[in-house]
DNA sequence: CCTTGAACCTGCGGGC
DNA sequence: TGCCCGCAGGTTCAAG
């Protein structure tokens, strides 16, 4: 289950759990994913090492110790879990990955959005699902200059803008609205109309909203690791999204829903001004 | 180039 | 109880 920080929590906790386990089968029971699996991937990864875990937008990306990447994916609504024995069997379950000690990695996905695929290390960064990636958000490359500078001239709405991973990755729906809504920008305000205060509000509440997100995952990654993963995604508090008809968390007025592109978008109609 | 809409897939909850 | 609809955290691709 993917925002950035949920991807980042996933990174975080399998840091603690696979770095150094060695991989001794795989099993592919559905390859049919949003890319297939390779169908090579038993012969590449066996007996092959976890050396790091990396993450690239909304890509974990598992180095192995044969130049490869294990790359996964979520999507809406993957898992990607450790077990410290062999799990039973559940539906949708779609890869195991079985290890030296005992303990296994299960890729869950109902949806099958996600997807499961081997990359060469060095030539990572051109990878095509990769290699057009806009900006990190939680680095010094993502700033109100760049904000202002690369929508100057766009005029689709500024919620559209921030979630196209072109221009800056990590940005889902939930993080979209929270950030909006903490920068007091309506979502369908065009990308080039925002000021220069705005930018530089939009830039630090994206930046904030995903780091305090990161934060409260990284408060439940004890439970991560010793429940095999689950963290309970919407544990956090949200001021707009998924809010319709509750009232603003500053001005009591009523959240407002409207669809954006096909999905939903909240906002409050008093605090948020096009 | 841009914008819009649909596509991929399953599950859940509401209305009738 | 069943059926149909809309909804869901993402991303890509085709059409206008």
């Amino acid at each position: 289950m993917p925002e950035l920080p949920e991807v980042e929590t996933v990174c975080q906790g399998l840091r603690q759990s696979i770095i150094g386990k060695k991989i001794t089968h795989v099993d592919v029971l559905q390859p049919k994913l949003r890319i297939n699996v390779p169908e090579d991937i038993e012969e590449i990864v066996t007996q092959q090492r976890i050396l790091d875990i990396e993450r690239r937008a909304k890509y974990i990306l598992i180095s192995l110790s044969n130049q490869y990447y294990l790359m996964v994916h979520l999507g809406m609504s993957g898992k990607l879990l450790v077990h410290t024995g062999m799990p039973e069997r559940k539906k949708h379950d779609h890869l195991y990955w079985e290890f030296e000690d005992g303990a296994a990695m299960v890729f869950h996905d109902p949806r099958r959005f996600g997807l499961v695929t081997l990359a060469a290390s060095e030539q990572i960064a051109h990878h095509p699902l990769l290699a057009h990636l806009g900006v990190e958000p939680l680095t010094n490359d993502f700033s109100a200059a760049y904000l202002q500078q690369t929508l100057k001239n766009k005029s689709c709405s500024i919620k559209q803008a921030i979630m196209d991973s072109k221009l800056v990755v990590g940005v889902g729906n939930i993080y979209a609205a929270e950030s909006l809504f903490r920068s007091r920008i309506h979502p369908e305000t065009p990308s080039n109309k925002l000021n220069t205060k705005q930018y530089e509000d939009l830039a630090e509440h994206i930046r904030q909203v995903l780091q305090d997100a990161i934060a409260s995952g990284g408060s439940t990654l004890r439970d991560y690791v010793r429940s095999s993963g689950d963290v309970g995604y919407f544990q956090h508090h949200f001021d707009v999204y998924g809010r319709e008809d509750e009232s603003c968390t500053i001005c009591k007025t009523k959240i407002k829903r409207i669809k954006q592109q096909g999905r939903s978008s909240f906002f409050c109609p008093k605090c948020q001004r096009k």
